[in-house]
Parts: C-alpha cells; structure tokens; sequence
DNA sequence: TCCATAATTGGAACTGGTTCCAGTATAACA
DNA sequence: TGTTATACTGGAACCAGTTCCAATTATGGA
C-alpha cells in the first residue's frame, strides 16, 4: 500500500500539517523540519494522492476539451495550441472526441456535469441555447473555439468575411462561374458546426456584391471528407456549363476537389481555379491556394480566456476574432473572361 | 453551492446509503424510495462530484497517454484508437504532448507519480530501464504503443521487417542504389524513438542480404518533418551517383523526398522511386508507395492490453505485433538494370 | 529576568462520495 | 400466531489530502 501523509508525519514524528506545508512549499516550516520531512518522504517513497488533493482542494487542475473528429487537421492543431498552453499553466488535458451527434450531445451534458474538469473548452461545436443554459447552471467556465453562443466566451475568426474573401479573390481573377463545396447541411445541424454555412454566406454575399447570382446546382453538400467532397465536385464538374472555379469550404475538402480534377483530367489552375479553406500542413505542400486562419494560437487564446474566467467566472464575457488571410498559390490563376 | 448527497437524503427524507443506491443502479431500493429520490435529484439538480467519486473508489476512471509530437498524423491516428476504445469503457482520456526532450523525461517520471489517472498508454516513446523501474514501482499499470522495452507490455509492429519489407520491394524492382531517409539518431536517442533506427536496419540487412553494400553516403537523418526531408533527400540526390530509389522512414519524410524530386526536376517514379511508411491518410491522395501499419488499431489494441491489466495487475505480460503490409502505389516502379 | 511578539507546530474538522454492518419492515410459511 | 427468511434502509467509518485555530517554542527588547 503506498505511503499517505499520516505515514509520513507519523515516522517524521511531525504533524499532518506540517508535512502538508512542506509539500506545499509553505515558509511556515523551520529548515531543519522540512529537511527531516523531505528525508522521511524519500525513505518511504511517498507521492501526494492527486486525487485526494483535488477533493480536498475541489479543484482538478485539469481541463477538459470537446472535440469533434480531432484527427482532421485544423482541430489537431488547435487541440496542439491548447495543450501547450495549458501544460506551461501547470493544467492537465483531457480530450472527448465526437464523432457522432449523439455522442456531441452526451459530451455537452455529461462533461460539465461530472465536475472531473476545472473548465471547459467546446471546438467547432456550437451549443444551441438551451445548452448553453444548462452549461452555464452547472458554473462551469466554458470557452468555445471556432464556435460562437450568445453569452458565452469564445475564440472565432469571421467565417463570412473568409467566404466572401475566397470568392472575391476568385472573382478578381476573372471568374464568374464558382461553385461551392462544403459540409452537408443536415450533418452541420445535428453538430451544429457553423464554419461551412458561414463561409457559404459569404460566399453568396461576394457573388451578389459582383452582380453574379448565386447558382443552387454550383453549391454541392456533403459529409465532410475528402472522398465525399471528389464526389460531389466531380458532379459539379460534369455540368454542361461547369464552374471555372471552386471554394472549398476546408482544406480537405480543397484536396478531394482537386482529385476530382485530376480524375476529369483537368488541369489546375490551367482548367480550374480551386481555393481551399484553414492553410493545414499540406496545403503548402501541395501548392493550395487558401484561406489561412491562426489554428494553434486559436487554442492558446481559448485557453487563456478560460484561465482568465476560471480566475474570475463573473468577468465579463469576452470575445476574441484571430485574423485571416489569403495565402496564394498554385491553384488559382486569372482567366480570360 | 452545488447540492451534495447529504442534502439529497434530508430533502428525501432517507439515508445516505440509499442515495449513494439509486446513483449506481443497485437493486437494493424498493421502487417508491428510487422515484422518490430521483424526484429528489432532479429538483435540487444534483449532480454528484467525480472527484469525492474517484476517491472514495480511489480510481479516476481515467487513462494517461504521453504522446510525442501529436500533431503527427501517425500519432494522431493512434490516439483516435485510444479514445474511441476509452470513451467505450467509460473512461476519459488525458493527453500529454512531448516535444522535447525534457518534457519527455518530466512525463515519464511526474504523470505515472502523479495517481491522476489509472493506466497509462507510453506511444512511441521507450522508456529507459531505470525509467522502466521507476514506472513499475508506482504500481501503475502501464502499456507502450509503437515502442518496446524489456517487462513492459506493448503494441508494436516489426520495424526492422517493415524496413525489410521495403527496400525488398525495391530490390524486387530492379534498384540497386537505394538511399534512406530517417530521424536524426541524436534527436531519436533523446526521445528514445526506436522506430527509425529499426527501419534502417531492416533496410541494411536487406540491401546486404541481396548483396548490396550499404553506403554510409545513402543514409541520411535529419529531424523529423518534411521539410527537414526535403533538404536531406535534396542533397543525396545531387550525389554524382545519386540513388534510383529512396526510403523515407515516414511517410511524412516520403512527402519530402518527393519535393526535393520536384526541386530537382526528377520524374516520380520514372527517374525515382520512393516509398514511405505508415500509410497515413494522405498517402494514399499522393498515390505514395508504402508499408501500412494499423495505426487506429494499435490504439485500441493498446487499450485493451491496459484494460486487462488495470483489472489484474499481476497478469502475465503480454506484448502484441501488428501486422504490416506493402502498398504498392504509383511513386514506385521497375526500372531496367 | 520577564513579557510581548513572531515563528513553528499539531491536529480536528472538513471535502462528498462508497461500503458494509446492523436494524427494521414485510412476506412466507408452518 | 409465531418464526424466519427476505427485502429494504440508515448511517458510521473511511478514503488522503488542506485549512485554520490553538498551542508551543523561540526571539528580541526593556
């Protein structure tokens, strides 16, 4: 059985608290004491029970995340962000990954109700308000990241003004027929992932601003992948009267667009525009033109805004907007119109 | 303040004991007492505390796992393993990310001390044989995925066959001179990553096998990353008798290699051959040759390895190896001797 | 030398669950 | 009707820390 603080004070011949004090690096001990306690923990091997410390503290010191599909990139390389941040404040990390609507619905009620974390970071998922009512009953101090809630802290960049950006910059290279690839809507609303219908938005706003109607057969939905994305572009492809151009809503989906025209024998950017959305690791490898959005620093921002609540739960509700930026490559080229 | 058990009893009007009975499902409760109860619950919103939970039980019903770089898609894949194989049995998931050495070494001595969790998954990291005792004697259940080390239960594959496996392949296809491209052997001894080095001696034994010398000049190690990848592969294709063929220990450093092939104007494959390792989710996009390895299920092997031993600590130690497999895609072929 | 003050120290009370034993009510049966 | 087995129920003891107050010892000054 392993040693407890009893067993230590006891062989010491000191009190509870003072083994208490030397652990905690309290002044309040005399040298030699401490030095007689530390010798008496070495000798039976004692570590503090975290457990009992968080009990006793009621804190955790751990901070949990919900995050959907955490092997795509983008949410890779925030939880990336997030965890660095938390290591260096001494908070440990624990990961729910949601890959079905009824798990993001468990992991919404389950995880801040079970107090095994001293604060909440929720990726990509938007709380609908009735959670958001629940979330904040149980006192929780909750940050969203890529999401956005009326009256909860989050960290977001402005997915409409990316959309818009992406297709401006399309239609400045002389496009008029830009298609749209994103999430599947349904898929979106039972997640209630925004980005994708936010970037359509956008998307929509730069066409109308350019006297260009929207077209619904150029905007194709479907589950978020590359596979489901070649799919949908190679049918968007096979129009009679293709798009010259295509805003992918990810990177990824970005990627599978660009197989679709490979399987078409298109040539990008000779035959075809494409522009992707997050600048994830491969983009630049393979030379996509994209929308780049601070993805590690999102995290380390969510989770300074968590401390910052955590310190203080009745400060007030800040909201913070990372930039982006378009970063052009090799995917995009101007057309003759 | 939150409602505890005790104040559940009084507004109840019943024990402790029963209460502590409705919250985990005994059949000790007479029907009217449970509804009464719940009704009880519900209206004062109790939720009861993990943390007094883990330690009255003195578990946390949570798993540790120290992962190195997880931004690295193998990585990655691998801790989606572990998750979808915890979140199934209950248990929450707490990562900590190394990325230097030092980090390495305060994980592996401060989170098994710690007690926060109630196993702990070690991925790619070897721990050292003091490192190994120091685990043990804290009596924590332990499981290394992709890593091996003496009386330590582990998930891992054959390195040193995949490495075989390989540059067999492009033997097969008529290369004689076949380069290597691996981690830096300073950073690996570091961290203690073994998997590179067993890759290249998979790779020195087949070369030798087929009566091949191997040549200091055609292995090259560099950090881990494409980038890193790209300046090695560079450099030993402007050999004045450069390889016809390279393996990349990863397939992350394939990506590499194949960009310095594109820096130089190499076709891929018919001036080069190029085969990684892993199988990552975008290999298969670049049409890279490769060895797969089961990354998602060495995930969950690992979990049920520690699963099994958390329940019987004693148990014998049981070590897995995973299959691997060649997947011949388009950056390899046959060339003429 | 004595007293006030500061520096240490000890340990009871507390955190919120679980467990288990003892006690009570109820049902079943002779 | 009494006896006994069975079904419930109550609550003390326990888990391993922290905190804080009271007690003790040391220090400094008059």
């Amino acid at each position: 059985m392993a040693a407890t603080i009893r067993d230590v004070a006891r062989v010491a011949g000191v009190g509870l608290g003072t083994v208490s004090r030397v652990i905690n690096n309290s002044p309040l001990v005399s040298h030699a004491t401490r030095q007689r306690v530390l010798d008496v923990i070495a000798e039976l091997r004692y570590n503090p029970s975290q457990i009992a410390r968080s009990f006793a503290l009621g804190k955790t010191l751990t901070v949990a995340t919900i995050a959907p599909f955490f092997t795509r990139p983008s949410v890779v390389e925030r939880l990336r962000g997030i965890e660095a941040a938390l290591a260096s404040g001494g908070y440990a990390l624990v990961v729910f990954n949601v890959e079905t609507p009824a798990r993001r619905d468990n992991c919404l009620r389950d995880v801040p109700r079970s107090q095994r974390a001293d604060g909440l970071l929720i990726i990509s998922l938007a709380p609908q308000p009735e959670e958001v009512l629940a979330l904040q009953e149980t006192g929780l101090p909750v940050v969203l990241i890529d999401a956005y809630a009326d009256s909860l802290p989050g960290v977001t960049i402005d997915d409409v003004a990316g959309g818009t950006l992406a297709t401006e910059y399309l239609i400045a290279l002389g496009h008029r027929r830009i298609g749209f690839i994103g999430d599947l809507i349904a898929d979106a609303m039972s997640f209630n992932f925004t980005s994708s219908r936010h970037r359509l938005e956008g998307y929509q706003q730069a066409l109308v601003s350019a006297g260009i109607p929207p077209r619904d057969d150029y905007q194709r939905h479907g589950l978020h992948g590359r596979y489901e994305a070649r799919v949908l572009a190679r049918d968007l492809l096979e129009l009679s009267e293709p798009p010259t151009a295509l805003f992918a809503a990810s990177d990824t989906q970005a990627m599978g667009v660009l197989e679709a025209a490979r399987d078409l024998d298109l040539a990008v950017p000779d035959q075809l525009s494409v522009i992707g959305f997050d600048d994830i690791d491969v983009a630049e490898y393979l030379g996509l033109t994209t929308i780049r959005q601070l993805l590690f620093e999102s995290g380390e921002r969510g989770v300074e805004l968590l401390l910052k609540r955590m310190a203080n739960p009745s400060a007030k509700l800040e909201r913070e907007y990372l930039p982006i930026e378009l970063i052009a490559r090799g995917t995009t080229r101007r057309i003759a119109r």
